[in-house]
RNA sequence: GUUUCUGUAGCUCAGCAGGAUAGAGCGUUCGCCUCCUAAGCGAAAGGCCGGCGGUUCGAAUCCGCCCAGGAACGCCA
């Protein structure tokens, strides 16, 4: 379905060509002056020297060809050459119509393609904590996004689970159960089912294991050891690695299902580990790597370059593999098993020049095809409210877990105090409001900036908030659910004849401004334009609510509109906020 | 030091393939519930768009310099 900014500028464009001027001069956006237009174009300002005549006499001549149109019901020119328009309101009616019951309201496809997202993932034993958010709650808004594009997306949630963290873990379970039968060599029996430890034990062990290393090198040399032997693939210590795994994964797959997020591979560093050696004999062969102050790297230096970029480095001096290994190994992997045409990475800003390295020396080193896109959404950090990178009141790092809570107890508080809802429904539908208070004050912000978490504003249910936009839905849910029972049928609805008022008007015109919305929301991953479009629309529901009785309406045809129009809210509303990752509740 | 990002109302943020009087929300002030959820709606006050130059008929938006803050800059991830 075409956009209707399309179609007005289609017409426009027509009539530039038929007063004798190019037609990419007919562009048409969204007045900028409401008072004075609903349209606006500029093109015969910008057309004025090469026509060598004043924009104002193009204008007229524009105008005068886009008398008695159909789409544009007024058109004027005005000093010093803009083309004000007013669209026609039968058109937009119909335009809303042919929305309300297309798919995906009217969105054009574009080329199917197979898209990868890494989400930088948490390391495994640890818990997450509030810098996980970020990534998780774009990362997913992200995927619903291309998916609903009409892309094949494969989320990976590619943990930290291989390495020194790994084998630091090992070496103080040893100390503590020297007993276990995984550090047992000549065991040759089955292992327990039941994992040694918890999680809780995991998380208080990692931080203590480390901090020791710090300090007794001897420790340090053990865990070194314990690593090696995880990674030479000794039975033991494989299968203790695996209940590491199990334990941390149940427990991270718990957090997120909180969060709403889901995963199609959880994947890891460790996932590649078998094909480093190979790749790395390639890159030598290729003539790409050599070493450089004893480490093994890669130039990626280019002579467009403003800035230095240092080498990609591959293997350490001391010749194991690091981040960037396993990174462009998993670059390698998914283009063996997937063959993607994006591949898209979620982390935090800071590590941008770390993926310009990693991309460059994929391409170079042929790891991908020209064609594959390599993408890196550099997130900003969130901040407490003194503008510093957010921290617990004692200064250390928030849990996840409890900033979640914080925000739930606090959208309970304030469900309770309005309403005598039930116990238990309060207590879910806190968790919705507060998922959504979460995640649109979030996503609301550019991806790319930091942001001050606010929990005050955050859960407020006024003004540019999640649980304004979920209110907003629920109000209409509350509607639909009377024109029901008072016998109303859905499906007779529709919409198709012009607004009896302005608020209806201004419904349908924000209605339209979806595909336009969407189009960049995709182009861009920006979660954010959903957001701003969002807030629009409920803005523009509630006014046309405050104006106009509905379900009283005697009228049956004008009824019958506004209830289609108001479904038709609801559902948008409920689409973008989907792909946004939360849903509305039925009551609040 | 080099590179890069950011700087818009008291606060939090939009706007940036240049367009007419720079927009929201919070906060402040003032209206509106016998009526579909007032968690709402309407209105007012509040701005040298960090500064100075340049390009242009026209700049918050493009370019240059400067100021302020953040970040990155080979064996962490």
């Amino acid at each position: 379905m075409k956009k209707l900014l399309e179609c007005i500028s289609e017409e426009v464009m027509n009539a530039f060509e038929a007063a004798g001027y190019k037609r990419e001069a007919g562009r048409v956006s969204v007045s900028n002056r409401p008072d004075l237009c609903e349209y606006q174009c500029n093109g015969a300002m910008a057309l004025a020297k090469e026509a060598h005549c004043a924009p104002i006499q193009i204008a007229n001549a524009v105008v005068e060809k886009l008398q008695g149109n159909a789409v544009i019901s007024k058109a004027e020119a005005v000093m010093p050459g803009f083309i004000n328009m007013f669209i026609s309101e039968e058109f937009l009616a119909k335009y809303v119509g042919e929305m309300s019951t297309a798919d995906r309201f009217g969105m054009d496809l574009k080329a199917k393609q197979k898209i990868v997202i890494d989400y930088g993932g948490p390391n495994v034993a640890k818990a997450l904590h509030v810098g996980h958010l970020r990534s998780a709650v774009i990362g997913e808004s992200v995927k619903r996004i291309l998916r609903f594009a009409g892309h094949e997306v494969i989320g990976d949630i590619h943990m930290g689970d291989w390495g020194l963290p790994m084998g630091l873990i090992m070496t103080e379970l040893k100390e503590r159960k020297p007993d276990l039968v995984y550090f047992d060599d000549s065991y040759t029996g089955e292992y327990p089912k039941e994992a040694p430890f918890t999680v809780a034990e995991l998380e208080e062990i990692y931080p203590t294991a480390s901090g020791k290393s710090k300090e007794d090198e001897d420790y340090k040399a053990r865990a070194m050891e314990a690593t090696f032997k995880l990674q030479s693939g000794v039975r033991g210590y494989r299968a203790l690695w695996d209940k590491i795994i199990d334990v941390s994964v149940n427990d991270l797959k718990k957090n997120y299902e909180k969060l709403n997020v889901e995963f199609d591979l959880w994947n890891g560093e460790s996932s590649v580990h078998d094909i480093i050696p190979a790749m790395v004999e390639d890159m030598k062969k290729g003539g790409h790597a050599y070493i450089s102050e004893g480490a093994l790297v890669v130039d990626v230096k280019e002579e467009t370059d403003t800035k230095e970029v240092p080498p990609c480095m591959i293997l350490k001096s001391d010749g194991a593999s690091l981040y960037n290994t396993t990174d462009l190994a998993t670059i390698l992997d998914r283009n063996n098993k997937y063959h993607p045409d994006h591949i898209i990475y979620l982390t935090d800003k800071r590590q941008e020049l770390y993926f310009v390295q990693v991309f460059r020396c994929a391409r170079k080193t042929g790891l991908v095809p020209e064609t594959t896109k390599l993408t890196h959404i550099g997130f900003g950090t969130m901040n407490g409210k003194d503008g510093k990178p957010f921290k617990t009141r004692e200064g250390g790092v928030m849990r996840l877990e409890y900033l979640v809570r914080d925000i739930n107890e606090e959208m309970l508080k304030k469900i309770r105090e309005n309403k005598g809802i039930d116990s238990s429904e309060a207590e879910k539908t806190a968790e919705v409001v507060g998922l959504s208070a979460i995640k649109y004050g979030d996503l609301s912000n550019q991806a790319s900036k930091d942001y001050i978490f606010d929990m005050d504003r955050f859960t407020s249910f006024e003004g540019n908030t999640g649980p304004y936009i979920l209110y907003t839905i629920v109000r209409i849910k509350s509607i639909l659910e009377k024109y029901k029972a008072q016998g109303g049928d859905m499906t007779a609805v529709k919409i198709g004849t012009k607004p009896q008022n302005e608020t209806e008007k201004e419904l349908m015109k924000a209605l339209t401004g979806f595909n336009q919305m969407m189009e960049s929301a995709v182009e861009e991953l920006a979660p954010h334009k959903i957001c701003a479009f969002i807030y629009d629309l409920a803005n523009a529901l509630n006014s046309f609510y405050h104006e106009t009785k509905i379900l009283t309406e005697e009228n049956e045809a004008v009824k019958s509109q506004y209830i289609a129009l108001i479904d038709l809210t609801k559902r948008v509303l409920e689409t973008c906020i989907d792909l946004l990752g939360f849903s509305a509740p039925e009551r609040m």
